[in-house]
DNA sequence: TCTTAATGTTACAGAAATATTACAAATTAA
DNA sequence: TTAATTTGTAATATTTCTGTAACATTAAGA
């Protein structure tokens, strides 16, 4: 889990494109081909960063930044937006309207992911950091490992993408329904209550020798990395 | 020591990209927006390689190309251009001015890396590593040998580009998919676990008695050394 | 205190991922 | 050309991971 990415575009071959690829790189990835469903749907998913495609036959780009940046809960939601090229006043009106960049198309897949990622390292670093940190636990996603005080801790997959994504939240209390969209690959059908084994796995992990226990059950609620 | 670059191209975004994903491979860069205080720049920086861009909003690739090749302390700085795509006549014309290599925008870091590490051998082996190291192994990339604690190893073809790919970014977890692109000839269909027999050969041929185990197994995402 | 709902714990069977082996086809060397 | 090496795949073996069910424990309200 390397954060939510939302696509508003209207060719389904370049959406397919960008979803599958983005999914191959861990981001998870919603998408709508027009923009007045699509900004509904953007609000219900909460990514962390948006790909705006300029022109949509309902609503301009314009359009919808302007509505995303009155509403308070995605004021500051980060905006990468895909115009053809040559529209060179779309791109001026673009960045006046508060986007944060601009890519044009056609685009290799490549440059579209390092422009999200320098994005992101702006606005939301821990989303696209290496090095997940919190206390005295740490993990490397490059790596793939996993550290406790310095001491490596072997991780099963799913346990590791669990911690990863307590990581990028830590306190914050997540119930099991949302865990299970987040960490479970999509339409994977599990019992909810196959988290708390996984849970108690990933305790019994992390959990070394004279040291704190670190997530915490949340009655009713969920868990949280303390 | 890696060497130094300079950048000198007018989109802001680009260099920011570029400059970033070089530094991080250990290059020390500078840059300037614009042709004319860039020369100035670049003489003083002193760099093993320059990024030009083609098309600037003062002076031309081809006026920068000919200052640089008739000042005698940087007649041999090796030049990459950055041209827009179907700029074709550019590159000609390009090329006669004495530019060693180009690539066309859109481009992937990872094509702009490897050509510049491509350039860098050539003119500059200095600069570029043509042995890679790691712990007790070696690989020698123009003699085409591989040593571990000084003995040496026959490998085939593809365990050696294999191996060769790892040194490049060891204990770094590659996916099968990854590390097929990379070392496999480009439109190759080969099954990705097909992977899993090479990984074993090399296995087999790197591992020397009493030498600890020196590609990891990361289940569910790849293969790392160590 | 008793009751109940929520969570913790354990064990286990099937699933999924990886390791290993053998072999035939392709390539290269002799 | 023949011999030797390398390569990709399929088949099989082995290892590790996953989800679930069953039972245990805990917390909170009546």
């Amino acid at each position: 889990m390397k954060g939510k990415i939302f696509i508003i575009e209207d060719e389904a071959s370049i959406v397919q494109l960008i979803q599958h690829n983005l999914e191959k790189e861990g981001f998870v990835v919603s998408s709508s081909l027009n923009g007045n469903e699509g900004l509904k749907e953007l609000k219900k998913f909460e990514p962390n960063l948006l790909l705006l495609d300029w022109m949509l036959p309902d609503l301009s780009g314009i359009d919808i930044c302007k509505n995303i940046r009155r509403d308070s809960n995605f004021k500051s939601l980060p905006i990468i937006m895909l115009t053809a090229k040559g529209e060179e006043e779309d791109k001026i009106k673009g960045l006046e309207s508060g986007v944060d960049d601009y890519v044009t198309k056609p685009f290799s897949f490549n440059e579209l992911s390092a422009r999200i990622k320098a994005v992101l390292r702006r606005s939301d670093p821990k989303v696209v950091a290496n090095e997940l940190i919190f206390e005295d636990l740490k993990l490397d996603r490059i790596e793939k490992r996993v550290f406790r005080s310095d001491k490596e801790i072997q991780l099963g997959p799913t346990e590791f993408r669990l911690l990863e994504f307590f990581l990028t939240n830590p306190k914050r209390v997540y119930s099991r329904d949302q865990i299970l969209e987040t960490v479970w690959p999509n339409n994977v059908n599990v019992e909810s209550r196959t988290i708390d084994v996984h849970i108690r796995r990933l305790r019994q992990s992390i959990n070394i020798e004279g040291k704190k226990e670190l997530i915490r059950t949340v009655r009713a609620a969920g868990y949280s990395l303390i």
